[in-house]
DNA sequence: AAGACGAAAGTGGTTGA
DNA sequence: TCAACAACTTTCGTCTT
């Protein structure tokens, strides 16, 4: 897709957008001229459509818009100026200007915020399916009043985090923290704020989606990661999983695998990617093996390296 | 010496009165 | 609003490899 811009890099106006990627490319020198694309096409028409439904099924919030909205079509009014005497007429300018201040305020507010997004995200490595429904999570969030009180950057982190685990790409409320240094508490106390406010469902994580980010950080083998899928799986059969933090479990369900594996890795290694501690490794870990029966499957591998 | 293990006390968040 | 509670962490001493 073509849009009307030129590459600033050789001028070439073969640009084209990879909606995937959320990039806007030179098809001639190759350049990621990647700036306007949210801003202007994708979130803004996304989130009209949106947030159409949402007012509809939530009463109570949508006071700052209805606001808003009233003091716009006031103001617009000509022949309600003609008829005013000079304070009156002063008092509709000073109303118009607030209005035009709001609303500039709240666009004023989104580039930033999403600026800040963009960075986190692509700090984060994250893909622009979650990016793009951060986003709207973010400007709900801003045209609701929500970001008042709260800095900018931990709504944004926030909305992150909301839609990571929508999208079942999962990470950590440490990694938010350290992307967007912000405390972990904040984020989470946002993120809480928000997704109730908004009404947004949000299923509990499932553990298995920690393994492959996880696993690839420990550099382990492919068929240890699917192991400790498997092994998950028969936890969660077991109950072993509810109210248990899901970090926790796929941290331990990936130390055994590495263990029947023969990739061993210390608690300590795999802890610190997990974000969690040895001790809870250690209690997830003694419960799988109570429950699961994996004694043997290590054993043999053990006997097999002698 | 490093890693694994377990006990004990502390922390932040949820729940139920 | 407060206290009880479960999960998790921190810290530390002991055991195993």
């Amino acid at each position: 897709m073509a849009i009307g811009k030129k590459c600033p890099e050789c001028g070439s106006v073969n640009l084209f957008v990879n909606r995937d990627k959320g990039e806007v490319i030179c098809k001639d020198c190759g350049l990621v001229v990647e700036d306007k694309m949210v801003d202007f096409s994708q979130e803004w028409r996304e989130f009209e459509s949106d947030e159409g439904e949402k007012k509809r099924r939530t009463g109570a919030p949508m006071t700052y818009t209805q606001y808003d909205q009233g003091l716009g079509t006031e103001v617009g009014r000509k022949s309600d100026l003609y008829q005013l005497g000079g304070k009156e007429r002063n008092k509709f300018f000073r109303l118009r200007k607030w209005q035009y201040r709001i609303s500039t305020a709240i666009e004023r507010n989104l580039k930033l915020a999403l600026a800040e997004l963009k960075r986190v995200s692509s700090y984060l490595k994250l893909p622009a399916s979650v990016e793009e429904e951060a986003a709207r999570i973010y400007t709900m969030a801003v045209q609701r009043g929500l970001v008042r009180g709260r800095s900018m950057e931990s709504v944004v982190a926030g909305a992150l985090y909301a839609a990571c685990r929508r999208h079942e790409v999962p990470r950590t409320l440490d990694e938010l923290s350290e992307a967007s240094n912000i405390e972990k508490k904040e984020i989470g106390r946002t993120y809480r704020f928000v997704t109730r406010e908004l009404q947004i469902t949000i299923l509990p994580s499932n553990p298995a989606d920690y393994i492959p980010r996880f696993s690839s950080a420990l550099k382990l083998s492919p068929d240890t990661q699917t192991k400790a899928v498997e092994i998950l799986d028969k936890a969660q059969k077991a109950e072993l999983t509810s109210g248990r933090g899901p970090t926790g479990i796929a941290a331990a369900a990936l130390y055994v695998s590495a263990l029947i594996h023969g990739e061993k890795r210390t608690q300590r290694e795999v802890a610190d990617i997990a974000g969690v501690t040895e001790v809870t490794i250690r209690n997830r870990y003694t419960e799988l093996l109570d429950k699961l029966k994996l004694e043997k499957e290590i054993k043999k591998t053990k006997k097999r390296k002698k």
